[in-house]
DNA sequence: CATGGACTGGACTGTCCAGTCCAGTCCAGT
DNA sequence: ACTGGACTGGACTGGACAGTCCAGTCCATG
């Protein structure tokens, strides 16, 4: 093989996923090709078509959509460190426009767009549940399901914000992370232990 | 002129609504003249160009988005009637084609999509807002910032389900009713006044 | 040095589409 | 009965793009 460590397969890859999030799915297959810096053909030589590629694409970007949880410090602090990394994760400009890409391809291809979801949004909501369910079990939080819980926390968190920046609103980029704490606090009153 | 009293012009717009909440941007201009039962030249008498009609159609659609919010009984039983209102409109078919398309094109459109944002979720934010500081007056609500209470209620109204729909999985059709009061249930938790 | 596999790049096909042009039809109001 | 404006429908242009074909290059290995 001709060509460096950094496979031409995993470069394709790499140059389709950034041109289907810039572009959505009218990125052609000339551009990413060239964005890869191959011949066309040579894409070819790799993918039977360009839904292919696609799907290949949508698969390495669910390898980036979990959040990660740390327990450790109380319930306040271990919340806040989640909704600082869920919403740097979702409000980012790439997640946001892998968001895009996907809901608008969500109907041609209902495949990649449920294994996304499952793998992103649904896993890490999962994931926050767990944590809830043991703080409810140690009763630092209402007993009540903890699930419902993290699906609100989550919401919370995002929607006003994505949905801003989604319709090309400017981000409010001052007091992150006072609107982290505004967002937990507010869950926190809703989940505290009930008194006696 | 020949047509009926359902004008010309205006079946354009309705028929591009449709084809593009269907489609997306990618519906055809000449399946969209087919589907308004008018030729393809017709269309392009009354719009110079298929971004002129994309326009109209969603200036139409952002007169399609406003929520109601009726006062009236105590604050639970309007924050109940306004859960059922918007849950209706936002996760309808209809609603989330349209939110899937708009999501899709506001690169292209951002003014249109700006438009939208405005006089549809900001819109209806700021009337619930409106109402939640009259009951933050009157003691009914513990006193807080209107906007940013608005903002997590509506969130927790929408979000997950539209996220579950947009990507294409099955709605849970069961308890809508419940869903709506276990939010509100949960938003009164964390706005109920302070005790003393 | 020879061979084979990966890559190149340009030409080509078929399809779809936006937008233009035009000759003709149909009908309402005068 | 005539006229003018709206609508029709089919032909056409030009461009973009997915996917195919192929002759040739480059290089690592044997």
């Amino acid at each position: 093989m001709p060509t460096e460590p950094a496979d031409t397969r995993s470069r394709l890859v790499e140059a389709a996923f950034a041109a289907f999030a810039q572009s959505g799915y009218r990125a052609s297959v000339s551009r990413i090709a060239a964005r890869a810096g191959v011949a066309r053909q040579t894409l070819y030589n790799h993918f039977p078509t360009k839904e292919a590629l696609f799907s290949e694409a949508v698969a390495l970007a669910v390898h980036r959509v979990l959040v990660s949880l740390e327990g450790g410090g109380d319930v306040r602090e271990t919340l806040l460190r989640f909704a600082a990394a869920y919403r740097a994760r979702v409000l980012s400009p790439q997640g946001l426009a892998v968001f895009r890409t996907l809901v608008a391809e969500a109907p041609r291809f209902p495949h990649c767009a449920q294994q996304f979801f499952r793998e992103g949004p649904a896993a890490t909501r999962k994931r926050l549940a767990t944590y809830l369910a043991a703080a409810m079990q140690a009763g630092e939080l209402r007993s009540d399901d903890p699930q419902f819980a993290a699906e609100m926390l989550t919401a919370m968190l995002a929607d006003t914000d994505r949905l801003r920046r989604l319709f090309g609103l400017a981000p409010k980029r001052a007091g992150e992370a006072r609107r982290c704490a505004r967002v937990v606090d507010c869950f926190l009153r809703a989940y505290a232990p009930e008194r006696n």
